[in-house]
RNA sequence: GCCAACGUAGCUCAGUUGGUAGAGCAGCUGAUUCGUAAUCAGCAGGUCAGGGGUUCGAGUCCCCUCGUUGGCUCCA
């Protein structure tokens, strides 16, 4: 048979050869690393006999989908291991997933994995893979496969194989004494799974529905090497070293306490911070031609069934009665901005209306959902709702989008896109749902952005774009939107004369470039691990006395760089430097200004960077220039 | 909301089989005037999340409530 690898080139072999043993005639080495293949861009075993002209791709621990492999093994050792020390269990499913694997159990009664049991399964999936088990794959009819899962006593994998489209191919993997249904492909041996881990247990509902029976589901993670698995416990140890909610309290900038679930606390510091976001948002909004507006928190029951509210979003609303009439606290702004929009006629001269509002509102999360300042029960969104002709559709979206990329390039986040479809709750038409979604992929595809599909998670009005940022430990989180929206302006009735004199209807965008103000200051201080950029960070310089020889000298210093703008500090307390130091690099400070008899006598402050260190001497006046140059390019790093 | 773990001083954490709460940092007071990440000493600080129960006795055991964390579900 012939086989060509990736490089082009073709090879010639005996027809029923492995992809190992296809990898073992380049290198021994290669035969080791070899994790599964790719044969004619399908994921195979690499154990598995090849017949006839292929192209193949070797995958080792380096591609995704080789860890894929690897990791998928590794579940299955754990399911093994289960079953060996509690033959009770029933198997539900286990797949690899970012950076591990999970397996999800149907415990007995009662039961529920404690740390020491996770310790013992560590040890044995250890000995799982001392014991080098030989992986066999084969297939059975439907039937067959049903009763085997029967046998088995395992009702889940029943009722995954009962679900399958009738003409699939029924895979199963065998390893030792265990079998599980899977497509694979898998490692040749568990031998190879030496470095696992198992991080922690959680609840998961069967299939992901609330409905079903909450499982217990154990992740892991599994590594080739040692030193890797040991590097990416390392890495999560620092990462929650910059977990926002710590470095909130480090630096006093936000709390969230137990008098308020889901209410954030916003100290001097976090406020100082939150101007700066704001001011920035206010400046761009301004240049990019949006108005700013303000509307009420609390509005009557009428106007949220009049937008659909009531009846989509009530779960996640508060209410209130004044007088004895009913009102909501608004869980969104748009109500708020379409009354706006309909307090006057508008004409097609004056489209597209783009109003913004800094809009706190209110929503019901549930309390499980809760995390920091990234998930709570109130907050500012960043609003934006822009009312146009639907010509204006698409050039309006490329200028969110734009405006979308100047905000996250302006501190360095990098960012995935995602459109999301109509989802089961929603209203409106399948013409117009149809519509809508068909002029932000239009958009989108212009933008020249990498972007994925997630089908029916659009908001009930309409689909969106959504913008995904980064935490310290890898998870994303939805800030920026566009939702196009073609109901509001039908539900409210809002219009505009068109230069044939008729009324017509806009269409309207829903965007938020920070998402809300709370989550993006969660992201942006783990981004940063608390050292913000100087243009946003609370305190800019701190000047720090030797002696107090130097305090009169340093408090005029400071009250220079108050003058020039700067938020500026001194510390004028009778302590050592190396101590003020430690203060203020624990703070996070970006400048510290050395004053002591030295400075004063050559009329120069000693500038010390809270990264580079210490940056030697210069006239005042230098150094006001230097860091209002920074300031004004809003460097970050 | 669901599953699990956890909740001790402002913060980080000790507290053995139930026998009346302890450290470091921060704070206060005093001494020290000192060159780039911690000067020394003293003092003060807690209804052990809240409420019930078991017990001669509960921070430790049991139950309920609240909150936090990790997930699930949901979402900016």
């Amino acid at each position: 048979m012939n086989i060509k690898l990736p490089d082009g080139s073709i090879h010639q072999y005996q027809d029923g050869m492995t992809a190992l043993d296809i990898a073992e005639s380049i290198s021994p080495r290669l035969r080791k690393a070899t994790l599964a293949a790719e044969l004619d861009g399908k994921r195979v075993d690499a154990f598995a006999p090849i017949k006839g002209d292929h192209e193949l791709k070797l995958l080792t621990f380096d591609d995704e989908n080789g860890r894929w492999a690897f990791r998928h093994t590794a579940s299955h050792m754990l399911a093994q291991a289960v079953k060996r020390l509690d033959p009770e269990v029933k198997f539900a499913i286990g797949p690899a997933i970012e950076n591990g694997f999970y397996y999800d159990f149907d415990t007995p009664e009662g039961f529920s994995f404690s740390p020491e049991d996770l310790d013992a399964l560590e040890k044995e999936m250890n000995k799982i893979a001392a014991e080098s088990l030989q992986l066999h794959r084969f297939e059975l009819p439907r039937e067959e496969a049903i009763e085997y899962m029967k046998a088995r006593n395992e009702p889940y994998k029943v009722e995954l194989i009962q679900d399958l489209p009738e003409d699939s191919i029924i895979s199963f993997y065998e390893q030792g004494e265990f079998a599980d249904l899977c497509a694979g492909p898998h490692l040749e041996n568990t031998g190879k799974v030496k470095n696992v881990k198992l991080m922690s247990v959680a609840g998961a509902y069967w299939r992901g529905s609330e409905k079903n029976k909450m499982l217990q589901r154990i992740y892991g993670t599994a590594f080739e090497k040692k030193a890797d698995l040991e590097q990416y416990l390392f890495r999560l140890e620092e990462a929650k070293k910059r977990d926002h909610r710590k470095l909130g309290r480090e630096l006093d900038l936000f709390d969230i306490l137990d008098e308020g679930p889901g209410f954030p606390f916003f100290y001097p510091n976090g406020m100082t911070l939150r101007n700066q976001l704001e001011s920035f948002w206010r400046e761009q909004h301004q240049a990019r031609g949006y108005k700013e507006i303000r509307t009420p928190m609390i509005l009557n029951r009428d106007l949220w069934i009049r937008s659909g509210h009531w009846d989509h979003y009530q779960n996640n609303m508060y209410f209130t009665k004044i007088d004895d009439m009913d009102y909501a606290i608004k869980p969104m702004n748009c109500p708020g901005s379409i009354l706006t929009y309909k307090r006057k006629i508008y004409s097609y001269r004056d489209l597209p209306e783009r109003l913004g509002e800094l809009g706190l509102v209110h929503r019901h999360e549930l309390s499980g959902a809760l995390h920091g300042l990234m998930r709570v029960r109130c907050f500012t969104q960043d609003d934006a709702h822009i009312f146009m002709t639907p010509e204006q559709i698409k050039a309006e979206i490329l200028g969110v989008i734009d405006k979308f990329q100047c905000f996250y390039d302006t501190f360095g986040f990098k960012y995935t896109v995602e459109l999301s479809t109509r989802p089961e709750k929603s209203m409106g038409s399948d013409e117009q749902w149809e519509h809508a979604t068909s002029a932000l992929e239009e958009a989108l595809q212009a933008s020249g952005l990498p972007f994925a599909i997630n089908p029916g998670d659009g908001a009930f009005y309409g689909p969106k774009i959504d913008f995904h940022l980064e935490d310290a430990i890898g998870r994303t989180w939805q800030c920026g939107t566009i939702q196009l929206d073609f109901q509001m302006p039908e539900r409210f009735d809002i219009s505009y004369v068109g230069p044939d004199g008729e009324k017509h209807r806009p269409v309207m965008i829903h965007t938020v470039v920070f998402g809300s103000i709370e989550r993006f200051i969660g992201i942006l201080t783990e981004h940063c691990a608390g050292a913000f950029p100087t243009w946003v960070a609370p305190l800019q310089v701190k000047v720090l006395t030797i002696t107090g020889r130097a305090d009169e000298k340093a408090a005029e210093i400071c009250e220079t760089l108050k003058a020039a703008g700067l938020r500026a500090e001194a510390d004028l307390r009778n302590e050592k430097i190396g101590f003020k130091i430690r203060e203020a690099q624990m703070l996070k400070v970006p400048y510290m200004l050395v004053i002591g008899d030295k400075e004063i006598e050559q009329g120069v402050v000693a500038v010390r960077g809270r990264k580079k260190g210490d940056l030697g001497t210069m006239p005042l006046a230098d150094f006001i220039t230097l860091i209002h140059e920074e300031i004004a390019s809003k460097a970050h790093d």
